[in-house]
DNA sequence: GATGAATGAGTGTTCATTCAT
DNA sequence: CATGAATGAACACTCATTCAT
């Protein structure tokens, strides 16, 4: 028999991405991606039970691997604003090296598609982050707040700076990304 | 003007609002619109040159509003701090009581339509905002970081802590809200 | 407002029939339809909810006539045996007349959607016929038999009969006629 | 032949029957009878040069082991009623024990594939009936009518009645059974 | 101004069939 | 022989928009 062609469903996985980036998740259509992937519509029926699963675990897919990126090469040891500042960059480059995953996961997350995914399956990447954090409230370094607050201060500024569309003007350079992380910084520490 | 067609472009207005609310932004189609504002399809258009032109005037009208409500009451011979408190609240009884509205703003903000939109229709109604924060900054009490920045530690906690999917598990209390401000001021004061 | 085009309803329906006569019920899709019609698919959905209603109102129509025409002229006061003949009769000539009708009935009957019909609809019309039947059984002119089994003795090889597929070879004069419906009386009478 | 195909074959029988039980005639595709019978797609096409091919060929195979079973304990020598009635009650057995069997044969008759079966294939099964039939009419016990007629008036209402769609209300117990032929009896004998 | 009718172009999805192994 | 992958064409249906009144 003929062969999965593993190159075919990471053709359609980019195309999803590519299309929703360019003319929005709500033109995105099944045949619009088949034909950037140069697939047919059909195809992408073998790959995923239906327009849904294929959007949504595209998206899990980019939050598992925002996890792994957010993780990488953070050190435990380290000063508790030095992770935080780790995790910050970690988060920053990701963004912004990889603007389409990040345009994706922005736009899934405010479709009706995001009540359709099961956080599990990735939450698991981001349970350091909760861990390091607590760890940070409990030796009375920063705020004892819920964790969401502290993802609106820390997380969720750097993806605005981050968006382009939101913050035109802004440069994003070694000085302004040291600048927002510390304002992120005075708004959680004690 | 006759009156009965301000009532036909209210109903309008308002089942946009709602069925947007209802059943998002994507399935809100025109004729859906239509029956649910008991109105001819063809009516819209009328008033309006396309579904385009339905969707981001409703967005620029309820903007305004948000600019308006934003500005109530506002003192500005008070304390700077106790100005910029009363515009935090005032955004958050505006997303608290006006549910809908902002619901739809925040889905059409992450619409291709947004792109569409010209700030300056309501970029008036913000413009004392922005002089309040000038006006903070030469005088030294806040940071002297681009807008946006600013805009991004004091109004989108707010959003993000308003937005029920976000932040399931807070509770919107006196104490919760003056500690989210408290954590938006101490990231931009001096 | 442009009126409603009634020449375009019946068009739909003259093409249902027309169409599952040719080529069967299951390759009659809906665009099939539309273009017999000469009318837009989207039209049909104008007239009717679904393809479901569609057929399925195109049966009970044909089924209301095929009432009216059956009980044409009926006398109930002649003889027993005069009556059935009159109905039997009423039924040849409907079939053979309109023979895209009685196709399109049978065709129905036999697929998923007969499941679908709400009997109650045309069953006045068929009304009498019971009436009938139940008169000459109290009276004991005819066996003391359940309805469908009397159906299955008089109308059935009727059908069977005006079936070409079935019948090709029997040519439909007056005296196949007459025989076949003395048989069908043989079958039923005391 | 190797064994192992046989298998295959007959599953692949088993489960067009099966399916069309369950799902109807129409929505049993080749995939999903595929699938029913733990076989690719691609297999059937090896037994069967297309769809067409794989139905019509099941409904002959059906119609062989029908003809089959009428003859079954057929003994020419009784008296004409007697054969008669044995042929009916085989008929009547077959029907029920094989509902399934019946009911595609039914589903496919009045499909536009029945149109393609070459009904010499399997005429040579029911040739015997033919034989029987016309020696009654040659000894002058049963009408003097088209075989057409006859079957019409025998096995069509046998079938009606087995059909518990259009039979909901009769409960087949030897006494009705027996009433039936007996009617059939009654409209053919002279 | 206001309308319901009408539509071509599009939607997500399944189909019978063929391909390459 | 047997297979899962692959597909163009079709499916039922909805869309934003325009037409004719």
């Amino acid at each position: 028999m003929r062969i999965k062609d593993e190159f075919k469903q990471e053709a359609v996985i980019n195309a999803t991405v590519k299309l929703v980036n360019q003319i929005g998740f709500v033109s995105s259509s099944v045949s619009k991606i088949a034909k950037e992937a140069n697939v047919s519509p059909a195809t992408i029926y073998i790959y995923y039970k239906n327009k849904e699963e294929l959007l949504v675990s595209t998206y899990v897919e980019i939050k598992k691997t925002l996890g792994r990126e957010l993780l990488k090469n953070i050190d435990e040891a380290k000063p508790f604003r030095d992770i935080l500042f780790n995790l910050w960059m970690n988060g920053f480059d990701f963004i912004t090296q990889n603007r389409d995953l990040f345009q994706y996961t922005e736009q899934f997350a405010s479709s009706p598609y995001s009540d359709l995914v099961d956080s599990r399956e990735y939450d698991v990447y981001f349970e350091p982050i909760y861990r390091v954090l607590k760890k940070g409230t409990e030796q009375k370094i920063i705020k004892n707040v819920p964790f969401e607050m502290l993802a609106a201060f820390i997380f969720f500024p750097l993806m605005t700076l981050a968006n382009p569309k939101l913050c035109k003007s802004i440069e994003l350079n070694k000085e302004t990304i040291d600048q927002a992380f510390s304002m992120a910084w005075d708004a959680i520490k004690l």
